[in-house]
DNA sequence: CTGTAGTGGAACACACGTGTTCCATGACGG
DNA sequence: CCGTCATGGAACACGTGTGTTCCACTACAG
């Protein structure tokens, strides 16, 4: 029994992939655009997803993935609090378009279900080493952290001239100067 | 000729006012839904707006001029560029879920087309009057304030029991630490 | 060469939102 | 009471997205 699935899992890539970029800039993309822009007939779209809501959970799954990926590569576990959120930041901030996608989802929980609860960790420890405002709940903090990579990432996209380094870097001074507090140097 | 336009008034309001109410949870909304929510058949609704780009053109200016009657009530020119630029903030959170729809338009900047310029304004004066980190770019700043405004009011949303005032004081105190800089007090 | 896997085009039925027309009903002033 | 006004329901045609079926084409392994 050959792995004839290298092509499947390629041309199933193809239109996760382009989902993702589609509806972060329009939620309400049809079918047939994402189809498009994977270079895929419609038809082959249908064969691998039977249903829109079933690429929406392959989508879903992609990103939960990416977002997990994210945050092992930020190393949560290490500095203080702090420290861990703004490196947070610059690992989701190279998400790209599918921060957008996140974003949008403002009650649809399910993208970060598993991370929230992790980051607010983060956060917890970063009242306790005095590194985060501890007026501040952990879940504003991260509902603060997800508003500014998300204007971040527009206003990237917004400047075709701008330095994606630079707009890295006023998103993790607004950050680190949001959450410090009004009581550090 | 007498003034009958009491009762049309009225209806084109309410009208207008679902419109503002629905498009923000759901930019995508049906106008058979807005009918509804403003208790009036479909008919009449489009007795008053032909096409639905007549009710979206009534609905940008509606939100137009509470921004600009919010912008007034700010006195912009009073105080330090951050002071004006935090009571700016109380009162367009006082417009309520009319920020999820000027925030959704991320790139129809046909809203605030003219408030922006102003607000840009108060930002550079914070520059020079050292209550705004000269390191950010103006509208980098408002971007920031916007994003922070949703932020707002979606975590007032997911929290029923959470108190407007509470949520208030917090977004006050993130803006302000965010635009304050690292060099103050 | 032959069979199979992956693909894409064409066509269809269906659901939904939209814009329109026509007609009936209730309210209000003359 | 009667005419007008604002309204709302029913029905229709139209466009678009969706999900399905059927068939033809290409690449590749046996």
């Amino acid at each position: 029994m050959r792995v004839t699935t290298g092509t499947k899992n390629r041309t199933r890539q193809a239109i996760v992939d382009a989902a993702i970029e589609l509806l972060a800039g329009n939620p309400a993309c049809s079918l047939g655009e994402i189809a498009a822009a994977a270079q895929v007939g419609r038809t082959t779209l249908h064969r691998y997803f039977a249903e829109r809501a079933d690429l929406m959970a392959a989508v879903a799954d992609e990103g939960g993935e990416r977002l997990t990926r994210a945050a092992r590569l930020a190393e949560l576990d290490r500095g203080t609090g702090a420290e861990a959120l703004l490196r947070l930041c610059r690992e989701y901030f190279d998400l790209g378009s599918l921060l957008s996608l996140v974003f949008s989802e403002q009650t649809g929980d399910c993208w970060d279900a598993q991370e929230e609860p992790g980051v607010e960790a983060v956060v917890r420890r970063g009242h306790a080493d005095g590194s985060i405002d501890p007026v501040l709940p952990a879940d504003w903090v991260v509902s603060l952290m997800w508003s500014q990579l998300y204007a971040a990432w527009s206003y990237l996209g917004e400047r075709p001239g701008a330095s994606r380094h630079y707009v890295l870097d006023l998103l993790t001074r607004t950050v680190a100067n949001a959450v410090r507090g009004p009581g550090a140097i």
